[in-house]
RNA sequence: GGUCUGGUAGUUCAGUUGGUUAGAAUACCUGCCUGUCACGCAGGGGGUCGCGGGUUCGAGUCCCGUCCAGACCGCCA
């Protein structure tokens, strides 16, 4: 036997108890007379005692030169400490050592087992082992656990059914890039890594299955974000039998249910956006609505004067910055420096104080008097002490230059909340949208989704114009979830396809199988898939999904710790019919 | 594919206009210390300044190339 207790559940009820513990050397404070021993396992830290009066001499010694992080076992008497510390749970006892034993050493670990720990990201991520023994990690991973544990229970309870589908699967050519494997058996072929369940999971549902639900990875080779892995994990849903409503209302339950049992948090229903009013208002597919700033568009009083730059603009659109009309004339010159960088990319930006006399002071005041200002205020919401700041161009580019400018701001005033929680549907997207480069429709969300009813018409005069049966689950300004009703006859899927750019045999050879399966009676269906690992990092309040995944890639798609992807040997090339043209 | 930032001790960083022996903190080692818990005190060891080339009397510092890391844009049905 190793223990029989953990490290972090002794207290004072348990003095005079004989214990046995395992666990970490975390820290070794050497006093002389007396050492103590911070030992660490899962559950937290018990200080252990070794002394000149109550210890061996040996013992004494040999306790002295135990390093960090080495695993120890040892047998001792929970004893009152002489001082408490009341900044741990088990700070008011320590265990008087009697019997230790060193089960494996341990060499000098390359960063501190500290929470805030001297180690960089890198060396963290190759020493990942290391950083989940942190208590940041390793929260991290227990409150994924609680997280991933809770949409089980609630699915489970309502009537879903958990049916895994295959990793091996056949590549597409929508959507993003696949990872192939090749295949030993079958010279020359290769299998795709799924980029989602779709295709299966709609099958399930011909096959009668009715709820489904899968916490699955999957996988796209793309390039990486903060927020983006190329294996992630989706909470994969689809049911039959349903309409968007049904979908909405089962899966705002669960995420209701998550933000109470997880977060402790009650919201009421959430709201409804449609894509085009989201575009609109907040320039963007998901906005964060903790916070104001809503757009004004101001074509009406802007436009028609003397200022050539707005007169010529599709879009003149503007924001009301809420108290910063404090911003200093250099800051602003800053801040217009902000919206001119090329990941922004907007050419300039106008401005308008709205000082606290109710006058206006801005950068065309050449061309506008205070009576316009005073519409643009009006448009914008602004109040006095407020900025205003315009930006003007392409409609597309202006509102995500100034969606951008809009969510800098809120952070820079402290408006991202980490524990407030705003969620909203975005409904109505649009069914297909323009690729811009080939001038192809592509479908927005995928070639499976229904385009709303009657609206099949329009798409061969305004494909564009479409709407579908999709929606998104908006939390905190990021897009959590995404569903669609499908399409579920043969027809209409013949003739999306047929809208997407390909050919009958292309269609055929590629999506066959479920054309075939929608002839066999093929109920109404639809669902949606939740991101998992960024659902958890938002529910924990943190940026990068990187601390939620125990063993992540970086920036290139490289796992540092394993060092994968790597070469392979000729023999493996020569098993798998592969040659390297490098 | 692109833009930007960074790479100096085990680790996190500083290093001025190019100028003597490249510093700090922390970690590590040794000794001391009668209750520590970010223990304290004294001392010590530890450097291919990412790599390659160039300019210069002289390069951590300037130039060119390259590799690596991070953030973002494109991309991500």
């Amino acid at each position: 036997m190793y223990r029989d207790t953990t490290c972090g559940a002794l207290r004072a009820s348990e003095i005079n108890k004989e214990v046995l513990l395992s666990g970490w050397v975390h820290k070794l404070r050497d006093k002389g007379f007396v050492v103590w021993i911070d030992l660490r396992d899962r559950y937290g830290i018990t200080q252990l005692v070794f002394d000149e009066e109550r210890t061996s001499k040996e013992l004494l010694e040999k306790a002295r030169t135990i390093g960090r992080e080495t695993v120890i076992q040892i047998k001792g008497q929970v004893i009152e400490r002489a001082s408490k510390n009341p900044n741990i749970p088990t700070g008011e006892i320590e265990v008087l050592v009697s019997e230790l034993k060193v089960l494996n050493e341990s060499i000098l670990p390359p960063f501190t087992i500290e929470d805030e720990t001297d180690g960089g990201e890198d060396i963290r991520m190759k020493y990942r082992y290391l950083d989940i023994r942190r208590n940041p990690v390793k929260d991290n991973l227990i409150f994924r656990h609680k997280v991933s544990m809770e949409v089980r229970k609630y699915l489970s309870d309502a009537g879903f059914i958990d049916v895994e589908t295959p990793y091996l699967i056949k590549s597409t050519p929508e959507g993003a890039r696949d990872f192939l494997v090749p295949s030993r058996m079958n010279e020359g072929q290769f299998y795709a890594l799924p980029q989602s369940p779709q295709t299966f999971k709609q099958l399930l549902m011909v096959g009668g299955m009715d709820k489904y639900f899968q916490i699955v990875k999957c996988f796209r080779d793309e390039d990486l974000r903060a927020d983006r892995q190329p294996e992630f994990t989706q909470i994969d849903c689809e049911m039959a039998f349903v309409e968007q409503e049904d979908i909405l209302n089962t899966f705002e339950g669960l995420t209701k249910h998550l933000l109470k049992e997880i977060k402790g948090v009650a919201v009421n229903s959430f709201p409804r956006m449609t894509f085009d009013d989201a575009m609109k208002t907040y320039g963007n597919d998901k906005p964060d609505i903790r916070f104001g700033m809503q757009f004004g568009e101001l074509n009406e009083v802007a436009q028609h004067k003397e200022f050539k730059v707005f007169n010529s603009a599709e879009l003149v659109v503007g924001i009301a910055v809420p108290g910063a009309n404090s911003y200093t004339r250099k800051e602003i010159d800053k801040l217009i420096d902000w919206v001119k960088r090329p990941q922004v990319g907007a050419l300039g930006m106008v401005y308008c104080r709205c000082n606290d006399d109710g006058t206006f002071k801005s950068s065309v005041d050449k061309f506008y008097n205070q009576e316009d200002f005073a519409k643009w205020a009006e448009v914008t919401q602004a109040n006095a002490g407020d900025l205003i700041c315009v930006l003007s161009g392409d409609t597309n580019k202006v509102r995500a230059q100034l969606s951008a400018l809009r969510m800098e701001m809120a952070e820079r005033l402290g408006l991202r909340k980490a524990d407030e929680y705003a969620p909203l549907w975005v409904i109505d997207f649009p069914l297909l949208e323009l690729d811009e480069e080939t001038g192809h429709y592509h479908a927005m969300h995928h070639p499976f989704t229904s385009p709303k009813p009657g609206q099949l018409e329009l798409l061969d005069t305004d494909p564009g114009a479409v709407k579908a049966n999709a929606y998104d689950l908006v939390l905190n300004g990021n897009e959590i979830g995404g569903g669609s009703i499908r399409i579920h006859d043969k027809e209409t899927q013949a003739i999306m396809f047929k809208h997407l750019g390909f050919s009958i045999e292309e269609a055929k050879s590629q999506f066959g199988f479920l054309m075939d399966a929608f002839q066999y009676g093929a109920p109404p269906h639809g669902g949606i898939a939740f991101g998992l690992d960024r659902l958890v990092s938002i529910l924990g309040g943190q940026e990068t999904i990187r601390d939620f995944i125990a063993f992540p890639k970086n920036n290139s798609g490289r796992d540092v710790m394993i060092d994968a992807p790597a070469i392979i040997d000729d023999d493996q090339l020569k098993d798998l019919h592969l040659k390297l043209d490098l």
